[in-house]
RNA sequence: UGGGGAGUAGCCAAGUGGUAAGGCACCGGUCUUUGGAACCGGCUAUCGAAGGUUCGAAUCCUUCCUCCCCAGCCA
């Protein structure tokens, strides 16, 4: 048994949610009869994934939760794949769900354990249940079982084969799952009441027949454990302490409890629910994310606008915010659903502190500075982060023929419009002041090129009489510009709620058109072009972007994993 | 109309009989070589409603209202 320790319950500066507070209390009582000479527990908690889809952010507050506590108290959490249903379990999913909790941040150490691993002692109480007359085998077929089972209102009624006896219960089961029966014939149910107010209660399903080949027991089972029935026997085997799940379970806790006190279990775990994380313009069904992944509406499970780890990783999201998201929403049981933008700004807190900054050019507008020697090129010294110095400085080169963005160009600007307009000083960051001269058009009347003057007194930026422009662009030197594409991400959702739909259409309606526009022929700084997949950066003034794996030599690739804040945007749309 | 839960600001969420924390969003302002960041201020909540108990109620009692979950051989 590990040691017994009260940990610290109380995360600084939060008050500890109600799960918190009664493993806390739990956890002194332990202490108290550990010191009276008794046993005491320590901690144990447990995540279950089914391997049946990716891991989505949904998952990580549980994730954060499980985890969290044990760490904090001192205890431990299991990973345990809750792998009872064959039909839809695989491989791939068990692997993917063990990356995505590494890259959290999470460690089950050696405790990686399968509902699997306990098919056969969840068989043997099986058997114990029906040699107390607790269980039996019913030859209903799922309609009449549905029949039977009653409504909401009305009490079920008794199976014709609830009163078999003992000995023909026993040679069914063992029938069963000696696979004399055909898909779907019988099933082993427990007797309880059908006449209870809990649907769950009359008499449900223990083991059905199902021959699908399981992805680690192969074809040796032909009967499989419901989740009912196989959830709390393994957190018992496990010795797990807390079971913490989400609400929808609320209800099966009678049964939950139900085997426990009718098995000889080796524990005693309790079942505790919290409500589920659900966010703005997302969807986290797993059938929907499995429907749009099977049907190409997104490019995989890691197709950087799913909601899934993989998407966030792969969208250039760090473990760190989508921890920081699951710390600051809370655990309560309020049915409630958290703003998109509360994910972006725990991502902008940690990036902004950390990510290097670079500059970028998304849709490029030639400059020529007029006055700029040709052939001459200089290379500043510019800040990788003004958030931290430590983070040190890189080399720009500047040069007569630069890019900037189409988007600071105006020729007729609106008031309030600070950047470049014909005749206005604006800052080429780190670089110089310039003012806009001239104008060219090509022959649609399309502006192709800007001409502007540099003011060579202002080198590194800053006026010698203390003039300061009202702004700052990012620039690029055309010369040593390396060309990439730009994949901007949007929410994946035009609807706040995606799951508010017109009659007669689904939730796919709502799906945002432009939640993925690609730019290519981006002009990025030099010191870009060693970019590997997986980098983050801030490009200056546009966001945070994550180097692709798409990336190939010559062809770098980064996604967008969000836009700096932008008030002048927020100003546009206000006024529109 | 059965059973199980939940209602505190636009969204989360503390609060556990002593006079409503915090975060996000939004709105101002200061500062700024990112229209970013940082900083300051605002957002002044009939605590779902109505009764009651109490010197005192978001917290206790009663009734009512609204929302969520349960009728898979899914989890």
């Amino acid at each position: 048994m590990d040691k017994v320790t009260a940990g610290d319950a109380k995360a600084p500066g939060r008050s500890p949610d109600f799960i918190r507070e009664i493993v806390a209390h739990d956890v002194g009582e332990a202490v108290a009869e550990a010191e009276k000479g008794g046993g005491g527990y320590a901690v144990r908690t447990r995540f279950p994934p089914e391997p049946n889809g990716y891991l989505h952010i949904g998952h990580a507050k549980s994730i954060c939760l499980n985890f969290g506590i044990a760490k904090e108290f001192g205890g431990r959490c299991n990973l345990r794949f809750d792998d009872t249903n064959p039909s839809k379990e695989e491989q791939e999913y068990v692997d993917s769900i063990m990356e995505d909790i590494r890259w959290l941040g999470w460690d089950w150490g050696e405790h990686r354990y399968f509902a699997s691993d306990y098919f056969g002692q969840l068989y043997d109480w099986a058997v114990h249940l029906i040699r107390e007359g607790k269980a039996y085998v019913c030859d209903l077929t799922s309609d009449e079982v549905r029949q039977y089972r009653g409504t909401l209102t009305e009490p079920g009624k008794a199976s014709p084969y609830r009163d078999r006896s003992v000995e023909e219960n026993l040679d069914l089961f063992a029938r069963m799952k000696g696979g004399e029966f055909p898909d779907g014939s019988r099933t082993l149910r427990a007797k309880i009441d059908m006449a209870h107010p809990n649907i769950s209660m009359r008499d449900p399903v223990l083991y059905r027949i199902l021959r699908a080949t399981h992805h680690r027991t192969g074809d040796d089972w032909c009967i499989y454990p419901m989740y009912d029935y196989a959830h709390g026997q393994s957190d018992a085997i496990e010795g797990i302490t807390h079971s913490i799940c989400t609400l929808e379970f609320e209800a099966h806790r009678p049964l939950y409890e139900w085997f426990i006190e009718n098995l000889p279990v080796p524990a005693r775990p309790r079942q505790y629910e919290f409500a589920r994380l659900n966010l703005t313009y997302t969807v986290l069904s797993k059938r929907k994310l499995l429907e749009l992944v099977s049907k190409g509406y997104v490019s995989g499970w890691d197709d950087p606008r799913m909601p899934t780890l993989a998407g966030f990783r792969r969208r250039g999201y760090t473990p760190e915010s989508i921890r920081a998201l699951c710390d600051k929403v809370g655990v309560a049981k309020t049915n409630s659903v958290v703003d998109l933008a509360l994910l972006e700004e725990c991502l902008r807190d940690d990036l902004n502190k950390r990510a290097l900054r670079r500059m970028a050019v998304l849709r490029p507008l030639k400059v020529v500075l007029e006055n700029y020697p040709e052939g001459q090129v200089e290379e500043f010294d510019l800040n990788n982060n003004p958030e931290d110095p430590s983070a040190g400085t890189r080399k720009v080169p500047f040069s007569k023929v630069l890019y900037v963005e189409r988007e600071d160009f105006m020729e007729d600007p609106p008031k309030k419009f600070f950047r470049l307009t014909p005749g206005r000083e604006v800052r080429l960051r780190g670089a110089y002041l310039v003012t806009c001269t001239g104008v060219v058009k090509d022959a649609s009347g399309e502006v192709a090129e800007l001409r502007c003057t540099v003011d060579l007194s202002t080198k590194g930026g800053t006026a010698p009489d203390g003039r300061s422009p009202k702004a700052t662009l990012h620039w690029v030197s055309a010369a040593h510009a390396v060309d990439a594409e730009l994949r901007l991400y949007d929410r994946l959702f035009r609807a706040e709620n995606p799951d508010k739909y017109p009659e007669g259409q689904d939730y796919k309606v709502n799906l945002n058109p432009e939640s993925l526009v690609t730019l290519t022929g981006c002009k990025l700084e030099p010191s870009l072009a060693g970019a590997k997949p997986g980098d983050r950066f801030q490009f200056e003034r546009q966001g945070y972007f994550c180097c692709d794996r798409d990336s190939k030599d010559g062809a770098t690739v980064f996604n967008r994993t969000v836009t700096l804040k932008d008030s002048w945007a927020r100003m546009q749309a206000r006024s529109r």
